[in-house]
This record gives C-alpha cells, sequence and structure tokens, in this order.
RNA sequence: GUGGACGUAGCUCAGUUGGUUAGAGUCCCAGAUUGUGAUUCUGGUUGUCGGGGGUUCGAGUCCCCUCGUCCACCCCA
C-alpha cells in the first residue's frame, strides 16, 4: 500500500457510489439547459496560453500563478485550461457561431487550476457553464440566472443567497476605479499588506477583502452602484425588475467583484454558508468586451460556471439521494449446468426489458454466499435457478426486501416465460424512487 | 503561495510519561442443516503504524526532512 503510485496532488478520483450523484448531477443539467434552448459544446481541455492571458488577464491571479503550463514538443506554450469561457468565445469565433447571430451553449468538464487543494477546491476540478451570446438586453441576463436557480432547485439544492452586482460600463469602472484608489489611499496606513499591493494591480479586489480592519475601512469608501453610467443602471434596474417577476430572491451586493478581468455590468454568485471557505458554487456574470477583445466583431456575452466538486458536496451536505443504479435482479445458480442457463437467461431478460439492472452470479459459491451477494449488492429480488428449476423451466423468484410480507409472498416459482412480467411490474415499482 | 492540525488493518478509530510477538469495531472468508441472504454464534485473513533519515539498549510514541489529507488565509467554481 504504501509503496504505491499516489494521484496526482489534488487530483482526485470519484468512485461509486458517489458517481451516482454525478451521473444525475449531469442528468438533470442537461435537461435543464435543454429546457432554455441551450445546446451543448464540447470544448478541448487544452489551448494555447496566450488564449488565457488575453481573455483572463495578464495581472489576474488565475494566469499568473496558477495555470498548468508547459511547452510542447514544438516549443509552443499551452496550458490546460483553467476556465471554459475563453474556450467558449475561441470556438465561437472559429467555428463562425458569433457572426450576427444568436447562441446560447453549455459546456461541462475538467478544469485545472494549480492551487492548495482544500475540500471543494482541486487542482482538477469540474464545471458545468452555460454561456450566452449576442443579445443586449437584460432579459438574457435574467434567463442565466433563472436557469442557474432552476437547475440548483432541481439538483434538491436549498438555503442558496443570489447574490447581484453591477460594474458598469468599462469607463464608469474605471472611473470608479480611481475613486476607490484616491478614497484608499487617503487611509492606506489603515490598509492590510494584501491590499495596499492590490492597490496597485487590482483595486477591485480590495473590495472582497475579509480583513475586518479593511472592510471597517470600506463601509465609507465609494460604491460602484453610485457610480453606474446610465445605460448601465437600467440595465440592472431592468434585471432586478425581471427577478422580482420572477419570484427569485437576490440581495444587492455592491463589493461583489469578479477575479476574472473580462466581466462588466452584471456579476452574480450562489453562495452557501455550508460549505466552509469555498462557499461558491455558481457565478458568472457579463462580458461584453471579450469576444471583440479575442478578435471578433463586438458582441454581447453574459454566462456562468458553477463547480461540480461543490455542488456534489452541498447535494451531500443536505442529503440529497441520487436515483439508485443498484442492481434490481440478482440471479443465483446451483450447478454446473443450471449457471450455463442462467447466464443465457440474463441475456434474455435483458434483452426482453431494456431498462433492467440484473446482476448475474459469479465466481460460484454456495447458494448461502450468493444470495448474501444478492442482498449486498441492493437488488430487490433474487432469482434462484437450480438443478430442480432448470429441469422444470422455471425459477425461484425471492424477495430481499419486502420484510412484512408473508413467507408465500416472499418466495415464488415462476416459469421461465412468466419472468418478464413479472420483473416488469418490479421495474416499474422501483423506478418510482 | 502562507499559517495550523492530522496521517495506525479495506473502512472508523484506540494505543497511557518511548518498553517485549501492535489492538477494537466494522468489512471480508469459512463453519453452525444436504439449496436460502439481511439477525445470532464460532473461527479465520488483513498492517513494512504515510515514506526516508536521526536520537535511544529500545520508537507507532521524541527530532529532522518529505509526501498526503483537512482547516483558515489566499484564490475562486
Amino acid at each position: 500500500m504504501a509503496n504505491l503510485f499516489q494521484s496526482v496532488r489534488g487530483f482526485n478520483d470519484v468512485l461509486p457510489p458517489e458517481t451516482a450523484l454525478w451521473q444525475h448531477l449531469q442528468t438533470v443539467a442537461a435537461e435543464t439547459f435543454a429546457a432554455y434552448g441551450y445546446g451543448e459544446i464540447k470544448l478541448p481541455m487544452l489551448e494555447h496560453t496566450a488564449l488565457f492571458k488575453r481573455s483572463i488577464g495578464e495581472v489576474t491571479d488565475i494566469v499568473e500563478k496558477e495555470m498548468f503550463t508547459f511547452e510542447d514538443r514544438e516549443g509552443d506554450s499551452l496550458s490546460l485550461r483553467p476556465e471554459a469561457t475563453a474556450s467558449c468565445v475561441r470556438a465561437g469565433l472559429e467555428n463562425g457561431l458569433l457572426h450576427n447571430q444568436q447562441q446560447r451553449l453549455w459546456y461541462a468538464g475538467a478544469m485545472f487550476r494549480h492551487e492548495r487543494p482544500q475540500a471543494g477546491r482541486y487542482r482538477q476540478f469540474h464545471q458545468l457553464g452555460a454561456e450566452a451570446y449576442g443579445m443586449t438586453g437584460p432579459d438574457i441576463d435574467l434567463e442565466l440566472i433563472a436557469l442557474s436557480a432552476r437547475l440548483l432547485k432541481r439538483l434538491g439544492l436549498s438555503n442558496l443567497t443570489l447574490e447581484l452586482n453591477s460594474l458598469g460600463s468599462s469607463d464608469a469602472r474605471a472611473a470608479y476605479r480611481a475613486a476607490l484608489v484616491e478614497y484608499l489611499m487617503r487611509h492606506e496606513g489603515a490598509l492590510d499588506a494584501d491590499s495596499k499591493r492590490r492597490l496597485q494591480s487590482n483595486p477591485l479586489r480590495i473590495l472582497d477583502s475579509k480583513v475586518p480592519q479593511t472592510q471597517a475601512l470600506l463601509a465609507d469608501a465609494p460604491t460602484i452602484l453610485d457610480a453606474l453610467d446610465d445605460e448601465s443602471r437600467a440595465h440592472f434596474d431592468g434585471l432586478q425588475q425581471g427577478l422580482q417577476d420572477l419570484g427569485i430572491a437576490f440581495a444587492l451586493n455592491p463589493r461583489l467583484v469578479r477575479g476574472l478581468d473580462y466581466y462588466g455590468r452584471t456579476v452574480f454568485e450562489w453562495t452557501t454558508t455550508e460549505l466552509g471557505s469555498q462557499g461558491t458554487v455558481c457565478a458568472g456574470g457579463r462580458y461584453d468586451g471579450l469576444v471583440a477583445q479575442l478578435g471578433g466583431s463586438a458582441t454581447p456575452a453574459v454566462g456562468w460556471a458553477s463547480g461540480v466538486e461543490r455542488l456534489i458536496l452541498l447535494m451531500k451536505a443536505q442529503g440529497v439521494v441520487a436515483p439508485s443504479l443498484a442492481p434490481q435482479v440478482y440471479l443465483c445458480s446451483v450447478g454446473d449446468d443450471a449457471r450455463r442457463e442462467a447466464a443465457r437467461l440474463g441475456e434474455r431478460l435483458r434483452d426482453e426489458l431494456p431498462g433492467l439492472r440484473l446482476t448475474l452470479n459469479a465466481g460460484g459459491g454456495k447458494l448461502a454466499a450468493q444470495l448474501k451477494r444478492a442482498d449486498r449488492s441492493g437488488a430487490q429480488v433474487a432469482l434462484i435457478l437450480g438443478e430442480t428449476e432448470l429441469a422444470a423451466g422455471a425459477v425461484q423468484v425471492k424477495s430481499l426486501r419486502d420484510t412484512n410480507n408473508t413467507s408465500s409472498s416472499q418466495q415464488q416459482t415462476a416459469l421461465w416465460p412468466e419472468l418478464k412480467d413479472r420483473l416488469a411490474g418490479l421495474l416499474c415499482a422501483s423506478n418510482g424512487n
């Protein structure tokens, strides 16, 4: 054990039964995206490093110190994607998806960031995301938030807070940034070291500092919502109106900013207090400038991404149970002839009932041992095929779960042709939960 | 990247101020009726005490290094 290989730090295996939750999440997400007319886009995990520098921003933490970057055999600098929005825009431009048209896209996949691992934060992690292109008004911002709200709800999650802010136009943001810097400079002595450093590199990030002293200082700082330009103001008002129309509760948070440079106007986050310091479960916003910045014609865009591991963690914390993938039927056999017939019977039942989950006993064992495996497998019923049953063309159908039934209903003999109907009834019953 | 806690059978954990062949529960396997599980009883398997080095007559217990997990910071989904 000690000598075995270990996985790379922060790169985790996901095992059954947890994978059932992942499958459930994937299914619900695909259905929800489809319900809003979003099409799935599959994007590569590796891109030219320059794409991320250009989109996310040279001086962001992600680009400066968190990317898995390396040279390939030709000497090109490549990076494992730290997020998918840049790839999505690149793919949209490269495939002509963004030229004078609207697009609604979603993606799911692994992302890579070289951070110190922690629960809910891994070096390889997974995101689900949605992006919409070519729509300027707040209606599409609203749609994306409603979509995220529906997804979270359908996953069975609750106690989440939607935080909302607007970063305004780039001009308004620049003006606000200057005002904020000016204010903070006047109180520079009271700033923590990190914030002082950010004063130069990325002053807006000071807004979400956790240092109490800095927080106190920010209480009297100018707020970005007061600095909004008229157009952004109207856009933001429209979005809030829409959220009220749809009954989606939100909390305005003028300190909500993003770590990626391309965001402007609407930004939002779904947060929870049940996941320790990794409380953001879904986040996004508008990035109208990015398409042009990556070489396309000016194209408005909005999107969000959600951390799958965090969603799974929260689902577990809130007791969400995935539909069971455990076998419904476990087929036991006694004796060589019966074993061979059982294999045939198993295949036939799977032919007749395509949704059936049937485990065929393998590796021999006495009947007692086989039934023990049947029980542990989670199956509803065990089928027993021994020499007597083989001769009669029948099996014993033994219920493993109904404890309060009479013994006669717990085990009955059924002829092979009857099995399809017997098990079909079982399928309906167990799909219900 | 910074600070802290932790790392003992597959799993959950106990191992007193360093002292002989390292324990429990669970799981797994076998038996307790010859073809009947989940309950019960009996027996059995499993560990280089995360890895490496050091101190010591003696280290799971102390020291150093290293790897990993977790928490907070940081960052963000």
